[in-house]
DNA sequence: CTGAAAGCGCTTACAG
DNA sequence: CTGAAAGCGCTTACAG
């Protein structure tokens, strides 16, 4: 709710610094000085400009800032627009959130770029043009050299999700692997003996690190860690029909591990249709926590990741690094967490 | 992927239209002509011009752009935070894959605000401030003055599903009256004696429309249109209990209309709960067509918004606003589809 | 701790 | 159809 805000009097005409200084009896400097929070400025002096930025309703015009600083007070949030369109809905809202709570305060903007196929070039020109101060890009698909490519150009790069193909630019990640190793050996202590895995599309970190904690967790367990199915993409088709796969293959077996919830819907369907009772006949385990795992049929049982703190993360992380902060990490992790409901 | 796709040389010594100037053999004003489609310029000029900016993999510095001409070439897209997220999350990631399908193409760049409690007036005075030429707002909620306050400023507003204490300012929305008198009718037709209603919360007008529609449906064909239960928000829990309140009033309902597909999970929670075949005891129909109806058990009928569409029309009636198009239309309904599956 | 002045890279009347 | 010049509203050395 907006109570009883006044739209400022007019529209171009707009206070400017200058005007700010005269109100409060100094010079255009100095209100800058204040402006930036620089040091070197009497506590008096100080006073009176921020008395006076208060009074006139001041707002520093950003272009004229970008312009005669070196800063764009902005960064971009770069989606590319091929990704799996399943995966990338909550995610992406998720993330968006995390990331303007973490700018909540700042003044900088946010802008939102979609990479489509083909300008790939203007992208890069537009990042790297000095528009924007840093980059977040999330949802990268395959060995996308996009990141590379800015952090090779010394714009400040943040990837929200384990790039494959952008060796030593920073990232945040959830940790899918021992949040799916924690998922099989779950599985194991229940006392399963034929554990299978959904896994998602092989040109996905995502896809392979949950993958690979599955099988981790399996192995320890001295199990055998062969029944894998690819999904084709983040969808429910993509996982009943891998699902349908591994019942033809193994028949018997008692328990997956599907490597996102949204897939697990499909892989309930085919079960369902199997004639296979989740959890008795098959324990089914998911991974996300989307909203929906609660209403799944039976409620799902699944590694819960928490997409709002990836997105404050990673903002936190490119924020630290455009202020100048040293030996940053180069990579987070963010732990996951087992929601046990009814399906395993 | 971006292939081959080369770093600028450097970060801040980017070209500037002066050395497109020089490059193409014509003055500045010629250059800013030509990258601003204004008339009166040689062809020949006009293809200098374009070669060497080709040429020099000229970018224009926005922010001079910005500072000297009057136009931010830059819009806002503006969602309220205290927006139930479940409503908002895939809606919100369709709208904005619209908004940026339109933009597509436009020198415009996209910020996005989360408008927060209580800073209210900073968001007002930034969007009045110049730094954008126009402004798209989406999940109102309640009497929000918002709207009102931008177009009384005289900035560009356009808003996402009907605003209810807007009068007046554009908006685009899902045509919620007819979508949901087209479930009512099709639960008529089936047969359905008793069919009550779950209609979203009272404060937001996507409830009342929808839940308007089915009471024209039902009345139309002479029945009761007294079964209504509202839910207090866009979640499966509220549908949830939702249904299990109609349930206790009318035992023998055959039929339910779900104002929202997100809803209706946990409506059809409820009726397995009770014992009650969907659809032969109850027959269910929801809205939106999620990604998550058809898995839902069983697969749920439903009406079918695009909400892509929704995000690319508010753009562009943003941008034909911008553009200087008079006589525009001040209220765009979209169509709604019916999506025919087992629940009902 | 403070101010006068130059300059960021464009657009826009103005004059031709 | 074209160019020279002023100016958009800030920040930043520079000098004090």
């Amino acid at each position: 709710m907006t109570d009883a805000v006044e739209p400022p009097k007019a529209r171009r005409p707009n206070t400017r610094l200058e005007e700010v200084a005269r109100a409060a009896g100094v010079s255009k400097s100095t209100v800058s000085r204040v402006i930036n929070g620089e040091p070197y400025v009497s506590s008096k002096a100080r006073e009176a400009v921020h008395q006076a930025i208060t009074q006139l309703g001041y707002s520093p015009n950003q272009a004229a800032r970008t312009l005669a600083g070196s800063r764009a007070n902005c960064i971009a949030l770069v989606v590319s627009e091929q990704g799996s369109r399943v995966l990338a809905d909550p995610f992406f809202a998720g993330v968006l959130r995390g990331v303007n709570a973490e700018l909540a305060g700042k003044r900088v903007q946010l802008v939102l770029m979609m990479s489509k196929e083909g300008d790939e070039q203007d992208l890069v020109n537009y990042l790297c043009g000095g528009h924007v101060d840093g980059v977040l890009v999330i949802s990268l698909h395959g060995q996308d050299p996009l990141p590379r490519t800015l952090a090779d150009a010394g714009l400040p790069t943040v990837v929200g999700g384990r790039p494959l193909g952008a060796g030593g630019v920073p990232y945040v990640d959830s940790d899918n692997f021992n949040g799916a190793m924690e998922a099989a050996r779950y599985l194991v202590s229940l006392g399963r003996r034929r554990i299978a895995t959904i896994a998602g599309p092989r040109d996905m970190a995502v896809g392979m690190d949950r993958l690979s904690g599955w099988k981790r967790g399996i192995s320890q367990a001295r199990m055998d860690a062969d029944l894998v199915a690819y999904a084709t993409d983040f969808t429910p088709e993509s996982g009943a029909a891998a699902m349908a796969d591994l019942l033809r293959r193994e028949p018997a077996l008692d328990a997956v591990f599907v490597g996102a919830d949204i897939m697990a819907l499909g892989a309930l369907q085919t079960l369902h249709a199997h004639g296979k009772k989740v959890p008795d006949d098959v324990a089914v385990v998911g991974f996300d926590d989307l909203m929906i795992a609660s209403t799944a049929v039976p409620p799902l049982t699944t590694i819960r990741q928490d997409v709002e703190q990836l997105g404050r993360t990673m903002t936190w992380r490119l924020m630290a690094e455009l202020a100048g902060e040293e030996n940053l990490p180069p990579f987070l992790l963010l732990p996951t967490s087992m929601v046990t409901r009814v399906s395993a």
